[in-house]
DNA sequence: CCCTCCAAAAATATCGATATTATTTGACAT
DNA sequence: ATGTCAAATAATATCGATATTTTTGGAGGG
């Protein structure tokens, strides 16, 4: 059992250990859309009691990632291109006001962070696919982590989780490494540190939306 | 027991009752921000196991009211004038979205239900505090509900939900009727249906705006 | 042949008890 | 006095069993 996949099961709490569990299944597709969870069906899988299994599923539901129909049970939340466009479109707007607000907060440590971040996803590159995508995450973040604005930052976090499993239904995780995403990140990071508000943001949204477009194209069904 | 205080009780599951009452409790500072929940204790409230009790604030997390801290339960969210400020301002970035969006996409049984709740809302004028405050909600979300953008509608619902408790912490609920708040309503009304879209946002904003100020003046501690 | 209704099965929701973990209290040593 | 550690206390987290509700499947009537 290695460490990458199995990012959930020794954690702290049997709640907590059940909620990543789950959500990375979620996440990755390995649960489908629309799947119906079962209590007893999750129990066996993760071998714990109901309690923390039905507690994991209610924190999910704040995700996005699980239904909650009362009296009626849980089911993995279904997708649609709808929803695929609603959330580039609301990550775009979003991202935009963290990122301005982000650099008009700029200090040393801020561009000290993501200096690192960005050098950690670079490293990350040949790895497992976990691993790289959790850089990646920290790296997009850590551009809006300056922003003082922590809910702001939290939608966003939720939005970019949701966009990353239209990602993986759409191609089992290894889509997107076409284009040269590296150097987009170059960019985007120059362009923050260096105070181009305005071109920082410009890069960034077309990085979401060229993405955007490709996995759009996949979808019609 | 009547129904208007009382939202909450005889629901369908238990869950959902605990939910509702503590939520209530909650937004009109029955419960103070930061109060230690234990589950214990709202167990006797409720009258309830603790498995309800539990799912309950799980739930009321999503929505932002609690907070959970891992192997440490639950405690009712602080609050503070720069959060405050921050949902003041999201709400005004994603409200002006939604109404555009709903604009753009009005029809007939929009119009229809726009004007339905806003007589709903005049007619509760004089009762409860809690059945006006119901009323004024579905107003407020009938203005963005044919976006068709389901989750920056929920967003908004949340942020309103946010907004509203920190007028009953300021002052007891009973606060703001000093202006023409109902004018105020009718003209947004008015320039919507008419799809003066851009007079429509300024309205709704400049309203939400207004209130915010003679808010954030009350919070100065 | 299809619809309705009832009984059986399955799943959810809830409970109360127990195990685990955090917090407090007070004794002891510095 | 003060800080540290350990036992006692209190709270959370978890479990397994039971009650409630929904879903399924099939018999009987239209």
């Amino acid at each position: 059992m290695n460490m990458a996949t199995e990012t959930a099961t020794k954690e702290s709490s049997a709640t907590r250990g059940a909620y990543l569990k789950l959500r990375e299944m979620i996440l990755t597709g390995e649960i489908e859309p629309g799947f119906k969870l079962k209590i007893e069906q999750l129990r066996r899988l993760l071998e714990l009691g109901s309690s923390p299994v039905r507690e994991a599923l209610s924190l999910l539901t704040s995700d996005k990632l699980v239904e909650r129909i009362d009296q009626r049970g849980f089911r993995a939340a279904p997708v649609s291109k709808e929803n695929f466009e609603e959330i580039l479109m609301l990550r775009c707007t979003l991202e935009d006001m963290a990122l301005r607000a982000s650099i008009a907060n700029a200090d040393a440590p801020w561009e000290e962070r993501l200096i690192l971040k960005h050098y950690h996803m670079n490293k990350a590159r040949g790895h497992d696919v976990a691993v790289f995508e959790a850089a990646h995450k920290a790296f997009h973040m850590a551009l809006l982590d300056q922003s003082g604005l922590p809910m702001l930052e939290g939608y966003c976090s939720q939005l970019y989780d949701l966009n990353i499993r239209y990602r993986y239904l759409a191609a089992g995780g290894e889509s997107y490494q076409k284009r040269s995403i590296e150097t987009e990140h170059q960019e985007i990071m120059n362009a923050a540190i260096g105070k181009n508000t305005d071109s920082a943001c410009e890069l960034l949204l077309s990085h979401y939306r060229r993405t955007g477009e490709y996995l759009s194209s996949q979808m019609d069904t």
